[in-house]
DNA sequence: CTGTTAGCGCTTTCAT
DNA sequence: ATGAAAGCGCTAACAG
């Protein structure tokens, strides 16, 4: 019923071989040979089976992408990036989403062992275990928003070497977290704030890391203090940062300023405040990262940093690409530039003019 | 190197065959014998090699879901709750995301029939063409948002016997999308509106067009006129929402309600309203459609219809299950229930209160 | 209850 | 430039 290779073989008057050949694009075949071929393909409505296909070639044609939550508006975009590359090249992607449940991330890997997939772009965030590090060795894997962090963070027990050993043995894919985050920490002291507040992520994660990172190091830069207790921790959801901005208008400290570590937690806290009566951008600023599409929509539109989230999947699956070809050993880091959207969330004047 | 089925035979002292069984959960196989080959399993570290046993079972163990846009917050939902019933099957979901270009859904049946997907589940709503439903006849096929339509909006040539023939001779899982339009107006109606404008999604969206009965039925209903100059139709985007509001603004129509034909459009449509210098809900009420995370977030709070979104993607593969089983051959169509989430964006009050 | 064996449909040496 | 043929690793008759 279903025509095989061997059928359009017979009819075009060949072997398998030289049909396979044809289909593979292969250039040693005569051109007359390849049309009759080409004809008999088309004559009996042949389909390769790709089943068949992929057992004998040992490949799956999937890669699987691991997210946090596929209910961040980031990541569908990164996924669109990916899938336009991983389709020019054939590849299927299939979607892991741990709804941040991060113990269950290694058991995707599961997908490799088995040849369920071919490679991995695992964009969960989270610190990297040793257990991690073994887990993912020598596998076709490509990180996003994990960049290089120095062993002692890893509290390993044994270091052999006293070597300044760095955990990026791995192709990897980023945003440069801490610059662009001393980016709105200068545009917001330039605007008179000197007491920002931090609605920050979850403490282990590498993003929530570098961009504390970035907050302080702006802090400094500009000569403001860093005050630990305006640093306020949540999971990256709007709920999150309604709840801290409660918080924080509970505490007393009294910021001109908030910078919230994604668009989602700025809309939540963006709520808590104008339900207390707070104007936006008047009484209190605020900044978000990413630039979903939300945040131009929301009121007041938001000042944020601009991601190129499409790009960064791109990236990610070209390197992919090149891992699963053997062709990077070694690490590859790409570092991709984000920048400031200025909007009204903050005032486009001078504090106190 | 990799370990296959033999060597754990071996080792075990049985046969492939037995190995096999075992691992197939055959309650054949002697308590002891399984024993013996769980040991050499876990001795031997052996992971069986899917490709062989898909290619051997003519299943790819994939099963792929078209989605008009995964930046539509719905999707993500939707496909969590495929993907949690897939998973306990021990499939997995492959995106397929169109970005909106309903030309290409079509291209994704290729996976079906070149084994590299075992069932679709289309979720994609456009109108359906004779072609479509010519494409995906007989395959193991559910589709979303699709309702029944009947043979005449179809503009078949051939109308052989006359018949009321329906279109969803296939599986299908969508949410009673006429009536929930209705319960909105009843709702705008009992608050006092009498002129309500409608932001719909494109013409050619069965959504749209069951929306859209759902409002005119509403609007009969309750004794209100229905005036053909208060539709406007978008692309169920936050822009849309925006330049359709804009529109409104300048048509010199005045409604004291809109409602939207989702969320997004929605959260569009209140920025412009806003920048305008409407105050929602007292110079003009809006309700949404979906009830994404987002609904409750803006300001003011949606009032929107929620739709069982996780539960959607549930039924849909569930019923896939049952068609890729064969269970199903006729057409089985299930209708979930959605509800009416009151918040604030049309007033708590009856209008002029 | 277990083993033998014949493929699944394709790709890829190895010859020619 | 093409063909013959040997499998890839597993499952499923069938036989015992």
């Amino acid at each position: 019923m279903m025509t095989k290779m061997i059928d359009v073989a017979n009819f075009a008057g060949v072997s398998t071989a030289t049909v396979s050949r044809v289909l593979a694009n292969d250039p040693k075949v005569k051109e007359k040979t390849k049309q009759k071929v080409l004809k008999a393909v088309d004559e009996l409505n042949y389909i390769p089976n790709s089943l068949a296909r992929n057992f004998r070639k040992r490949s799956s044609k999937n890669i699987l992408v691991v997210v946090p939550t596929i209910a961040n508006p980031l990541y569908p975009t990164i996924i669109s990036g990916i899938q336009s590359v991983a389709r020019e090249h054939n590849y299927q992607v299939i979607l892991g989403d741990i709804s941040r449940n991060f113990e269950t991330e290694l058991a995707y890997l599961e997908l490799i062992r088995d040849k369920a997939a071919d490679g991995v772009i695992l964009l969960a965030a989270e610190l990297p275990t040793e257990e991690f590090i073994e887990a993912i060795k020598g596998l076709p894997v490509v990180l996003g928003y994990r960049n290089t962090v120095k062993e002692e963070n890893l509290h390993s027990t044994e270091d052999k070497r006293g070597e300044n050993k760095r955990i990026n043995i791995f192709p990897t894919v980023n945003i440069n977290n801490v610059k662009s985050v001393e980016c709105v920490i200068d545009h917001l002291v330039q605007l008179g704030h000197k007491k920002i507040a931090f609605f920050n992520g979850p403490k282990n994660s590498i993003v929530s890391i570098d961009r504390l990172k970035g907050y302080k190091q702006g802090l400094v830069k500009n000569g403001c203090s860093f005050e630990p207790e305006l640093i306020y921790y949540g999971d990256w959801t709007m709920n999150a940062g309604y709840e801290l901005a409660l918080e924080l208008l509970q505490s007393g400290n009294d910021p001109t300023a908030i910078f919230t570590v994604n668009d989602e937690t700025a809309v939540g806290a963006i709520k808590a405040l104008k339900e207390n009566g707070l104007r936006i951008p008047e009484d209190i600023a605020i900044v978000g990262f990413d630039n979903i599409e939300l945040a131009k929509f929301v009121d007041p539109p938001l000042t944020t940093i601009a991601q190129p989230k499409f790009e960064f999947g791109v990236h990610a699956m070209e390197l992919l690409l090149k891992v699963m070809n053997g062709e990077t050993i070694s690490q590859e880091n790409i570092v991709l530039e984000s920048h400031l959207i200025i909007r009204e969330s903050c005032g486009s004047k001078i504090k106190g003019d």
